[in-house]
DNA sequence: GAGCACTGC
């Protein structure tokens, strides 16, 4: 392989080493290790790199109404700067948006703690979809999502002094629904302030973007830059000097390379999805093998971390090795936001990333492998500095890594934007050519949003939401395809099983995927026993009613290799839009077993995702003929294949793939949607 | 025969 040629990072601060701690690695994981337990927490605060810009941070909090602020993960913005902010007496309450629950969760949890309080009390509390306070905290936590409820009826967030956006770097679609809401509100409320906290070098943008100083005088700027010097070991970087033809490959080598030098310490790997994670793993475990035969050099401990791998076996990362081991951890992208791996010394990055893509010539979601930003390179090479001094190995060359993007596009401009553009309407804004979106989507999104909304009886003509079908829509944190089947669900008597169809398309998937054994075959006999030739959806009304009727019990999940974590959560959220459709007197009730009047009430909603098997024997959309094929993950992977279907996702990966598929007749189309199909629309 | 990562009073 290519030799690494070595570039320096400058260190971020070379000064306090011996000061840094990392009691406050509060992201998502509960596995903190705290080299100060013994120290009183009020030490432990002034141990944070942000103290000494505490009186800074609060000087231009008054001063400014926007606040950018620039920190590593760690520097303790997001736990300090509420807490600073009550000691100086602020007024009101302070709102903390994560964007991820178990964020928001610990970090209240946290400043609880270091305030002597108890969670969901007075000073701390947060709010996460399911998980409420009901009292009004001074500090409050809580998920982007549940901003942008409350801003449904309190437009100007008069209940808040501050809003404080954190991982603003992610932008998310609801970072970015917020900052264009943020800026209108804060020009009607002078009183009003923001805090945007961000890990990278958008800082300028988001600047521009928030300061409402239209004349050349900076003094009069309403937003400012501030950066907080994080507490991060210095991570020397090595690019190679030539590029790698695969680096999956290129990864495996440069694993063994680090682990045959003497460089101690564990090493993590990037790479992009779940596939390219388990051959690296099983490439490498070949290696680990000859490595204890031969007892020459240190073992190694390898394993793969992605998203969708078993609860206990993510776990497994977070130990430390046995003695004499070193751990490789290769991963995905979840390594690089979601979950922190202690003690990792050496990154090896491949450079690429899988991102979700929406193509609006198909309608579809496509998942494609793209080059990673600069600020993901920083980000990635950053997790090697945690603990001490550390390097990373990119396995691009410097000329590339030159070429790179700044900053990831958000993903307001590469999604899917029904839900979206509902929201946004719903919060008053008629015209969104007028909105101020910090990153313009493309207006082809945008419109293919609008035709839907339209199509969906969510918007009129003239683009107003309508009443009160599309006012009910937006409020329901469901993608407006299956927010319309709910609300249609009344007139065709079924909505009992529509609620269930609905809460169980919430969850990942029910079914739990052995990975080794003769298990794999049981799993495939007891779904089997759910299976119905009507699809997916149907199947799932019966897992789900065999559930209750187990009286929720774990034995029947562990029998039927079903997921009784998801069942439970699937219960919650039937509950909660149950709740909801009472509140719309909408009856509740079940057509018993009738499923061609569920199959009807579906197509009321998901009409624009039908396809139809084309004489070819594949199948086509109904709107775009683009050609189409069953997951097969899908009940209908193994049937014959019915003449008409609903999907209710396509993904593209190497093929087009259609899930959660319902079988229907094509008149119900005519009948039911006989605005977006005519007659004509019909081929054969 | 296939699976980036999140989230929603």
């Amino acid at each position: 392989m290519s030799e690494f040629r070595p570039k320096f990072l400058k260190p971020s601060d070379t000064t306090s080493f011996l000061d840094r701690d990392d009691s406050y690695s509060v992201e998502t994981t509960d596995f903190v290790y705290n080299r100060y337990l013994s120290q009183s927490i009020q030490t432990q605060r002034q141990r944070l790199p942000i103290f000494n810009n505490r009186n800074h941070i609060l000087y231009l909090l008054e001063k400014y109404q926007t606040l950018i602020l620039i920190g590593e993960t760690g520097c303790g913005k997001s736990t300090q700067i509420p807490q600073y902010m009550i000691e100086a007496e602020w007024p009101g309450q302070i709102g903390v948006c994560e964007p991820r629950r178990v964020a928001a969760i610990s970090l209240a949890n946290r400043v609880a703690d270091e305030t002597g309080t108890l969670v969901q009390q007075d000073t701390v509390g947060y709010a996460v979809r399911f998980d409420a306070c009901y009292n009004k905290p001074k500090i409050k936590y809580m998920t982007e999502g549940i901003l942008l409820r409350e801003m449904m009826s309190d437009p100007l967030l008069k209940g808040y002094s501050a809003i404080m956006l954190d991982e603003a770097h992610e932008r998310s679609l609801y970072t970015d629904i917020l900052m264009g809401l943020m800026k209108k509100i804060l020009k009607k409320r002078k009183d009003l302030r923001l805090i945007v906290a961000s890990a990278t070098l958008d800082a300028k943008e988001l600047h521009d973007f928030f300061n409402n100083n239209t004349t050349d005088d900076k003094k009069n700027d309403t937003a400012v830059i501030m950066s907080v010097e994080g507490r991060q070991f210095p991570v020397e970087i090595f690019y190679i000097s030539e590029p790698v033809p695969c680096y999956v490959q290129a990864s495996v080598d440069s694993v063994l390379k680090i682990n045959a030098s003497k460089a101690t310490g564990d090493i993590l790997v990037f790479l992009t999805g779940q596939e390219e994670v388990d051959r690296a793993v099983r490439l490498l475990n070949e290696h680990a093998n000859l490595i204890e035969e031969s007892r020459k050099k240190e073992n190694m401990m390898v394993l793969p971390m992605y998203g969708s791998l078993p609860h206990h076996e993510q776990l497994k990362v977070f130990k430390p090795p046995p003695n004499g081991y070193r751990k490789v951890v290769v991963a995905t992208n979840v390594a690089e936001t979601s979950v922190t791996i202690p003690g990792i010394v050496h990154v090896i990055d491949c450079g690429f990333v899988k991102l979700k893509w929406y193509n609006t010539e198909t309608h579809t979601d496509s998942l494609v492998v793209l080059p990673i930003s600069k600020s993901s390179a920083a980000q990635r090479a950053g997790r090697a500095g945690r603990v001490r001094s550390g390097n990373v190995y990119r396995l691009y060359t410097e000329e590339d890594a030159a070429k790179l993007a700044d900053n990831t596009p958000p993903e307001m401009v590469r999604s899917n934007l029904t839900y979206a553009v509902l929201q946004i309407k719903a919060l008053g804004i008629a015209n969104l050519l007028k909105f101020s979106f910090p990153s313009p989507p493309p207006i082809e999104n945008l419109k293919s949003a609008l035709e839907i909304l339209y199509a969906l009886d969510a918007i009129d003509i003239d683009g107003e939401l309508t009443k009160p079908i599309g006012y009910n829509m937006a409020e329901f944190a469901l993608d407006p395809l299956y927010s319309k089947v709910l609300l249609s669900s009344g007139e065709f008597g079924c909505s009992e099983e529509i609620l269930t169809i609905i809460a169980m398309l919430q969850v990942e998937t029910v079914f739990t995927k052995p990975t080794s054994g003769n298990s794999i075959i049981r799993a495939r006999i007891q779904k089997r026993l759910f299976e119905v030739e009507e699809g997916d959806l149907i199947t799932y009304l019966n897992v789900f009613n065999g559930f209750i009727q187990s009286e929720m019990s774990q034995g029947f999940c562990h029998k039927n290799f079903l997921s009784y974590k998801s069942l439970k959560r699937v219960v919650e959220i039937r509950k909660r839009l149950e709740k909801m459709m009472r509140s719309y007197e909408i009856p509740i009730e079940s057509c018993i077993r009738s499923t061609e009047t569920i199959r009807k009430c579906l197509v009321k909603g998901l009409f624009p995702n039908a396809a139809y098997l084309h004489h070819s024997g594949v199948y086509k959309t109904i709107r775009g003929d683009i050609e189409l094929f069953v997951h097969p993950d899908s009940v209908l992977y193994t049937m014959s294949q019915p003449q008409w279907i609903l999907f209710c996702q396509v993904v593209h990966t190497t093929k087009l793939y259609m899930k959660d598929l319902t079988v229907i007749e094509n008149d119900w189309l005519l009948e039911l949607a006989p605005h977006f199909y005519y007659k004509t629309t019909f081929r054969e």
